[in-house]
DNA sequence: CTTAATATGGAACGATCAGTCCAATTATGG
DNA sequence: CCATAATTGGACTGATCGTTCCATATTAAG
């Protein structure tokens, strides 16, 4: 199947989709349009609905990819981290350095998807859900190191643990979004890592 | 000027307006047509136009309404509260309860906005910034108070308590949008609780 | 060189968007 | 009863939305 029949594609779908991954990661669903897709993807519409189908299933393709990018990036940080605690710091501490880079905060694709419209659409409710557990798995990996390594108490629920560190995250994510500086995100995070002693 | 020339309003422009907040609160801005406004304001174009001069003008009046309804809310509760403390986890607490009602859990008008569009139109960006200085200033009271009736640490910085109380918040919210049940939202809230200790 | 198969470019579709405009309606003041 | 002032209903606008369609271009197989 290396060798197909009839004119090839003049571009790479998998380059074509981590860039309206990257566009809806920054704008949202709804007020991304096609315009704005066709123009970051370089294709043009036939192209895109031969290759995607719709703008629908095209999104749920990029929370596919997202989702394994994330948790990926994720398992790997923990596999190089020093410790399970540190590695939680770490993962608190990336959503202040990614508030204060210059293109501003666009937040969490999975927890910006599940604000838009989760409760509206079950298909995509179902994929948040599984995006949130798959992040979750690391944390509640994470934490069962570092309760192994005697950094947090083994007496803990791990899962109730991960699932804070989530909604923790979370919280961070949006008041990045809302404006809050640097010195009052490491504020927030400061206290939410003293919930883990 | 109670008495004014020419054809008196057929509605309230009070109720209308009530009535678009909600629509807004639940199904954000962008996604909510004028059509949408109309039907559950009752009213016509003409008069949408000739009363709110906008869609965007409402919303912004709907914030407005939004955070003046949730900061008297919230000083009231914080008033009838037994405790500074117990105001808090009533708050968090709040939270939980939202997300299991039946309509489904909208969230935070200011929050949800946040998330919408904060970074992408300034004047909606300083609405969103006043918003969540207003609920601060009642958290921050009830902080200060909780450090009054010893039951935190009076040396801990409570604008940083308050910060992380509405981060806290916030991501409850979020992860009741993306269908956490009520068992693990209250997990989330007993550690996040501990963190005042 | 023909035929089949796939991709591309661009026009066109109906639907919906926020917003405008004007005639008809309903009130008050003289 | 008439003039004035304000609201209301509904048709209409131009723009944009996601999507479809078809003619053309480009490849591989026979």
């Amino acid at each position: 199947m290396i060798a197909s029949i009839g004119r090839p594609l003049e571009f790479d779908p998998d380059t074509a989709l981590a860039a309206a991954m990257g566009l809806f990661w920054r704008k949202g669903y709804e007020s991304t349009s096609l315009q704005d897709l066709l123009a970051i993807m370089g294709i043009s519409r036939s192209s895109f609905y031969q290759t995607f189908g719709s703008k629908q299933h095209l999104f749920t393709q990029c929370m596919v990819h997202y989702q394994e990018m994330l948790s990926a990036q994720l398992r790997q940080a923990l596999e190089s981290a020093q410790s399970g605690r540190n590695f939680i710091a770490d993962f608190l501490h990336s959503v202040l350095e990614e508030a204060c880079a210059p293109d501003g905060s666009r937040g969490c694709l999975i927890l910006n998807t599940a604000n838009e419209f989760a409760q509206r659409d079950p298909a995509i409710a179902q994929a948040v859900t599984l995006g949130i557990e798959r992040v979750q798995a690391v944390l509640l990996a994470a934490v069962i190191r570092a309760q192994r390594e005697g950094e947090i108490d083994p007496k803990r629920d791990p899962a109730i643990l991960a699932s804070y560190l989530i909604s923790s995250m979370s919280g961070l994510k949006i008041m990045a979004k809302a404006g809050s500086g640097a010195d009052v995100l490491q504020g927030i995070i400061d206290v939410a890592l003293k919930a883990l002693d």
